[in-house]
DNA sequence: ATAACAATGTGTCAAATTAACACTATGTGA
DNA sequence: TCACATAGTGTTAATTTGACACATTGTTAT
């Protein structure tokens, strides 16, 4: 049926990623920004490109990370799939694609992925479907194009949900960090404060945090102490079958 | 684009069901079978249809759920996007598809959906999609057509994880139900012994179940109770945030 | 040098939840 | 009326959670 020798683009499909990252203040999310037609403020939308007929949907997600933050090895899971007939219906939409795409007006599908990075450990770059990038409060974003303020709240959901059942938080934090950043994380996520000393007391008997000998060095105030995961212990919870992680 | 009045098939994705139902017994999923080509025992795959150009993927679920089994309005919730793109490296559903579509070679991706129902309120008839339909244990099932496994046993876990969230297990049972088979539906999905009074007490302080005035009859032993479920106390406890639903 | 500052790090107690465990009650059928 | 089969019920110990306040340690400013 295809013949061709070419890399074919899947005109029907997309992989989209939110990509999420922590400042050790708040969750935040990776967009790309594009030029308002008329002259009002940016607008956002998700980092995505259509799949290649060769590639699977993880494959794609990955490429799509991988070109925009060049890691790879991340914590990526598939959110589902979204696409309305009629997602086309913002005016601004519809010229954006126009202006990037070769069949703008085919019914598209998007897979969703949610990804989670240690923002200091890169610096987003543009692509061919990103000239400008940016990182923005996951909490504060009211507006995106498409349906993607959909998947954003999929993506909240998502996070949630999976913080009580492992540990994800790590993907979120450098190899080592403190028990106030991880705190901090925790709160953030579950949108609620939760007492310092409860917090610790449950991490201590998790044991899937190891004290490292090395503390914060010119901050001013009593230095915090370095941890860092322990994957052996984490591994042998889940094991048991364990699975309140949460508060 | 388009140039066409008639309803138009969108060949290159479809929506396939996990439907799971409870005998009281043994969780039992709804697959279609199809004759084996060479004369091996039959095969089964879940039922699925390609999604029409106007349809969201969620109306052309509920649509194919309808053909199945005549019902609407049941719990149905989105699994994910499957397909790889050589999915169809079995020669037998080569040649299946081949009887069933126009396009049997295009790649198709499948978006999954995972619905309960209670097994006992239809009898499931044959569609345009299914000759022939029958249930199946769940976790009986070692064998499926194209990548029908991995998508059953994403709803394994799903089933599991959502029933720590929400109180799902209602959706499966009749309208009254004895406590006995709410516990035995438990067990089946947790793969696990509950104990008894462990289970009932639990029950009884959550109260969302409700006590009728009503026992089974014509059993040979001790006649159970029948409850239902108490929808007002569990959206009560949703809101404030309840999320142990789990053993 | 020392005092003020700012965040770290630590323990106890009461209340709630969970896990483990065995016997009586009630209807049917022989 | 007795045997059978399943329904239904309570207590105790161990664990987990939630609420709560103060001493520690390094930096910086005086």
């Amino acid at each position: 049926m295809i013949e061709q020798s070419e890399r074919n683009l899947n005109n029907g499909i997309s992989a989209d990623c939110v990509i999420l990252g922590f400042d050790f203040e708040k969750i935040q999310v990776l967009l790309i920004e594009r030029e308002s037609s008329n002259s009002k403020s940016p607008e956002y939308a998700l980092p995505g490109d259509l799949i290649y007929d060769d590639e699977n949907l993880d494959q794609a997600a990955d490429r799509v990370l991988k070109e925009l933050t060049g890691l790879t090895d991340i914590f990526l899971e598939q959110l589902g799939a979204f696409g309305d007939p009629n997602r086309l219906n913002k005016e601004s939409d519809r010229k954006w694609l126009q202006s990037v795409r070769a069949n703008p007006d085919v019914r598209v599908i998007t897979v969703a992925y949610f990804a989670l990075v240690n923002l200091r450990s890169f610096h987003p770059r543009p692509s061919h479907f990103a000239r400008s990038v940016v990182w923005k409060p996951l909490n504060e974003i009211k507006e995106l194009a498409f349906d993607h303020l959909d998947i954003l709240n999929a993506a909240k959901r998502r996070l949630k949900i999976n913080l009580d059942l492992r540990p994800i938080g790590f993907n979120l934090l450098p190899e080592k960090f403190t028990l106030t950043q991880l705190h901090k994380l925790y709160e953030a996520i579950q949108g609620k404060e939760i007492d310092k000393r409860n917090f610790r007391r449950k991490m201590a008997k998790l044991q899937i945090v190891e004290r490292l000998n090395d503390k914060q060095k010119g901050v001013p105030h009593k230095p915090s102490n370095y941890y860092c995961f322990n994957l052996e212990n984490y591994n042998k919870l889940v094991e048991e079958g364990f699975n309140n992680f949460g508060f």
